[in-house]
RNA sequence: GGGGGUAUAGCUCAGCUGGAUAGAGCAACGGCCUUCUAAGCCGUAGGUCGAGGGUUCGAGUCCUUCUGCCCCUGCCA
């Protein structure tokens, strides 16, 4: 028992524990400086030596736990061997309670053992940070704002839309975890020419015509569901979306009172979608609200005033070529409407007068045209924005499979597959996983087949099941009448010693770093394969090693370990949007 | 033609701002459930990282040329 009091005593003492990964890489890069000065003031390395050290964490646990590559870099300057000059360094390094050994190792790294006291004490950070693990403020608070799915209202979203759901809006939770205030903000067009095609095609519906038949409007949209909306408006149904409430009026001659129908029945159609997917906006905001307010005809005449417009053809454009556009753009068609180019420019600019320093746009990549054009509008308008403002994640294109083959209709969209339809059948939890998990720029295949299989070549499963199984480790310790307490099991960490426990708390420590990175890159998909990983590490040890062993301390030491691994799981499903079940 | 993306195991993809013998899952083959959930684990096999040059101590990673695939190249969005 006194042993227990000391033991616990000494791993609650602030000097062992709480050392950060920077402050480590910190402190050790500080040692390796010493080094050099020591070195150099023997006349045995060139004075003046500072190098930028780095110091990185290692791949493989036998080379250490962190290693750097210095005598690499400055073995030519220095003129030795890099083994050579990697020994003397290893000799020169002043002693560190944080350090039990170092060596040289391949061809002249110099790798680092710390001291297992300090690398076990990520685990009680964990514990007592919980869903603050991982978090951190980089951001500072300043205000960040993403646009993403954006899609008009002319129909349901397809799989493209659930791709820049999934992805858009984990990248707002990373954003959120390091520290920046975030602005969600989903942009349409109620009023262009898409949208009065629209209500045509839904007043054909109305007057009973097919897409088929000979009075069907050119470039009418085809789909089942403008039917239903027709349907509805006959009706005189009441529509209420997340921003606007209409009924219908039942008139199939008032096409304005069909376009207001139609548009407010397929938002709140998109709305049903989203809410299904749980991505949630701050604001929806309206191309139309940019004439109203006079921002349009303001940008326009910005532009005309700075002297980067020209007519021609009876247009007029907008010499992008001058911000290194590959040709000039049309702003005001010949027949007096804008092109979408122009509002894009001033929604943008309201964008910046709004005060986001940074906007990230998640779009298609079928959009990327649009991103040298935007950015160029916006220099030309002389606004003192920064060049390369706004940033732009664009993901590439989805194609989805079943039984091995493409599957490219919808029943209800017709020529798309969409969001909702996947949504209902493999889940929100696997369709958001699947969408998040592939790097934006690569195309991704979703395999329905894969999403909806409920065994061990479900990645989502795998990842959640590592959740449900610390949960059910608590459970099953409760049942056999034993408790546990957080200090207790962090007084008991010394005792795990396996290679995979230690393995796994390597894995945890890393966390804060792939969150601190994944929302640097805009890539969320890091932190999938990083769950994966700590999951795949997790279930190899639960196999292994028996939990809840007799040994009481021992048994402590591990369910903290279980706990700890559980909380970082549920923070990063969290991240991705993905619930984690207690049970499964 | 021009611009962007991409090319890594049979398939789907990782590979963090160049670092030590290239990873995982699926598919294939062989094992593990009277013991904390087998939606799990262990093992075997599988590669000229599209091709050729270049940069350097070191290249899947950076530069260049070529080839294949996807997207854009509208006074549509």
């Amino acid at each position: 028992m006194r042993c227990c009091l000391a033991r616990r005593r000494a791993a609650n003492s602030p000097q062992k524990t709480q050392v950060s990964l920077p402050e480590m890489k910190e402190q050790l890069s500080q040692l390796i400086q010493q080094a050099l000065d020591a070195l150099a003031a023997d006349g045995r390395l060139p004075e003046a030596t500072q190098p930028t050290i780095v110091i990185e964490r290692t791949r493989d646990a036998s080379h250490g736990d962190l290693a750097s590559n210095v005598a690499l870099t400055l073995a030519k300057a220095a003129g030795y061997k890099p083994r050579d000059l990697a020994g003397m360094i290893c000799d020169a390094l002043p002693a560190s309670p944080l350090v039990s050994r170092t060596e040289v190792a391949g061809p002249g790294f110099i790798n680092f053992f710390l001291s297992g006291d300090s690398s076990r004490a990520v685990v009680q950070r964990v514990l007592t940070e919980g869903e603050q693990f991982g978090r951190s403020n980089a951001g500072a608070g300043r205000r960040v704002q993403v646009e993403f799915v954006s899609a008009n209202p002319t129909g349901p979203l397809h799989v493209g839309h659930g791709r820049g759901a999934a992805v858009g809006d984990s990248i707002c939770r990373l954003l959120s975890a390091t520290g920046w205030s975030v602005a969600s903000e989903f942009y349409y067009n109620d009023a262009g020419a898409q949208i009065s095609n629209l209500a045509l095609s839904v007043q054909a519906r109305c007057r009973g015509l097919g897409p088929d038949d000979a009075q069907w409007p050119e470039d009418g949209y085809r789909g089942d569901y403008i039917a239903d909306v027709a349907t509805a408006y006959l009706a005189g149904e009441k529509i209420d979306a997340t921003d606007r409430h209409v009924a219908g009026k039942a008139d199939p001659d008032d096409l304005d009172a069909i376009r207001d129908f139609a548009v407010a029945y397929l938002r709140r159609e998109q709305d049903l979608d989203l809410k299904a997917f749980a991505v949630h906006f701050d604001r929806y905001f309206l191309e139309s609200s940019l004439y109203e307010s006079g921002e349009v005809e303001a940008t326009v005449a910005r532009l005309v005033a700075n002297g980067h417009t020209y007519e021609q053809d009876g247009a007029l454009w907008l010499r992008t070529t001058a911000f290194g556009d590959d040709k000039d753009r049309v702003m005001r068609k010949r027949e007096g409407g804008y092109t979408y180019f122009l509002p894009d420019v001033a929604y943008h600019f309201n964008k910046w007068q709004r005060g986001f320093e940074r906007v990230i746009n998640e779009q298609g990549a079928d959009h990327h045209s649009t991103v040298t054009r935007v950015r160029a509008g916006l220099q030309a308008l002389q606004a003192d924005i920064p060049q390369g403002w706004p940033d732009y994640v664009l993901h590439q294109m989805v194609t989805v499979m079943r039984d091995g083959s493409e599957v490219k209709l919808s029943k209800r969209a017709g020529s798309y597959v969409t969001l909702r339809d996947l949504i209902d059948e493999v889940g929100c939890d696997a369709t958001r996983y699947f969408l998040v998990a592939r790097a934006p720029s690569s195309q991704l295949t979703f395999d329905i087949d894969l999403a909806l299989s409920q065994s061990n070549d479900n990645p989502v499963y795998y990842i959640q099941y590592a959740h449900a199984r610390a949960c059910s480790v608590r459970a099953k310790l409760a049942e056999q009448g034993w408790d546990w307490e957080q200090a207790r099991g962090i007084a008991a960490l010394p005792r795990l010693e396996e290679e995979q426990e230690k393995a796994l708390i390597k894995r945890l420590d890393q966390y804060p770093e792939v969150v601190a990175g994944a929302a640097l890159a805009s890539e969320p998909h890091t932190v999938a394969n990083y769950l994966r990983e700590l999951a795949a590490e997790f279930h190899s040890y639960y196999n292994a090693h028996k939990l809840l062993v007799d040994d009481g301390e021992l048994r402590d030491a591990r369910i903290a370990l279980s706990e700890a691994v559980r909380q970082v799981v549920a923070n990063g499903l969290w991240l991705l949007g993905v619930n984690a079940p207690e049970a499964m």
